[in-house]
DNA sequence: CCTTTTATTTACCGATCGTTCAATAAATAT
DNA sequence: ATATTTATTGAACGATCGGTAAATAAAAGG
């Protein structure tokens, strides 16, 4: 007699270990070159037993994009809900978006992903996500500290575009010759904050 | 007997339809997602014409990269070597650049699943693509128009990612309530023009 | 205790996947 | 005119796809 060795019967642990190995997979390989059999693999589970919890393939996907883009948005809110608004403010909070899509790379796939399929529920977390860093560059252009004839939800689209590419293509910028230096990031960061604050021109 | 309709014998022009229907359902779907029937129905041609013009789907994809991202950077060569460096040669290559991707959208999808894939040889094709404006750079900072303290390559890095991700997400900003304005596109270019140059500090 | 629910497993389904092979016919070479 | 090449077609391959149904067993409710 064989004892079968069987998964204990824990929903919750046996759901965000699907949704883990489904965001990884989804986010290195998309969704078409992703399969419910290597997902099922990753998480140590079985192809129906995802169908049973998440109902279909498509449901999953948007399940993981649900759970990680929430997420983000209130990891966004606290990071800009502190302190007064000051240059120095709207600096740090520049750098904390650097570090904190520099620190995440699979969140940056993810991201990618959704706007190549014009996710629109993405588009509304994006929003939101947004929304409390367009209110602070507004109040920093009626206390003078930054231009007002610039919407400014630009001034916001401007900087997060700028790092947010970065990381997107960051592969691509590793092997150029122009971009030497030990420290590629933080170098960047800093070329981006002159040029951002000071502008390009002499 | 019924005459069966032919396809006329004409290797260059069957390789250039299938190029072109694999090249939109790739942009639009991704590589995973497409399937060789899906580029037989478009091409109004064969599964077994596909492969006997390009081997495999894999190769397929990498002829259809090949084909778009080389004729890009012959359209680069061109838009970025004419004229002085002067600070408004400069503003129009920018306003160049905006336009080109504004107007070949298919082209930033096939940009930004490249990168997705980490693809090494788009790497070289950006690098190559991007040497001339790079070198435009470098002379503006000796002539004293643009800051010198900050890497030529970091200043068009700078400009061009806040372009590419302006697109790439195009369908997630359309819906802001925060940008509203007749045109969006040209409004932003307008303000990224500003930023850039002059800086977002008042 | 028994019943109900449901998380997990196994077996299986038809459809479609990318690919191969042989047949056909048009162009090219000899 | 004949032989060779090759673009095109159609049929078929095994593998894998996402999804379904039934069996099993652990938890929950009575």
């Amino acid at each position: 007699m064989t004892a079968i060795k069987r998964r204990p019967r824990d929903a919750e642990a046996t759901r965000t270990q699907i949704l883990d190995a489904a965001e990884s997979l989804f986010a290195a390989q998309g969704f078409g070159s992703t399969s419910l059999a290597q997902i099922a693999q990753k998480s140590h589970s079985h192809k129906s037993l995802i169908l049973h919890h998440f109902s279909s393939k498509d449901g999953l996907w948007q399940v993981v994009k649900e759970r990680r883009f929430s997420h983000f948005v209130e990891e966004r809110k606290s990071l800009f809900s502190r302190g007064g608004v000051t240059l120095e403010e709207i600096r740090n909070s520049v750098r904390a978006y650097f570090e904190l899509l520099k620190n995440d790379p699979v969140l940056v796939q993810l991201l990618t992903r959704a706007e190549l399929e014009q996710d629109l529920s993405c588009s509304q977390y994006d929003e939101k996500r947004l929304a409390p860093f367009v209110e602070r560059m507004r109040e920093a252009q009626k206390t003078g500290l930054l231009r007002s004839d610039v919407p400014p939800a630009h001034l916001l689209l401007i900087v997060t575009n700028v790092i947010t590419q970065w990381f997107e293509a960051r592969a691509m910028f590793a092997g150029w010759s122009e971009l030497e230096g030990e420290d590629l990031d933080s170098s960047f960061l800093e070329s981006v904050e002159k040029v951002f604050f000071e502008g390009a021109q002499k």
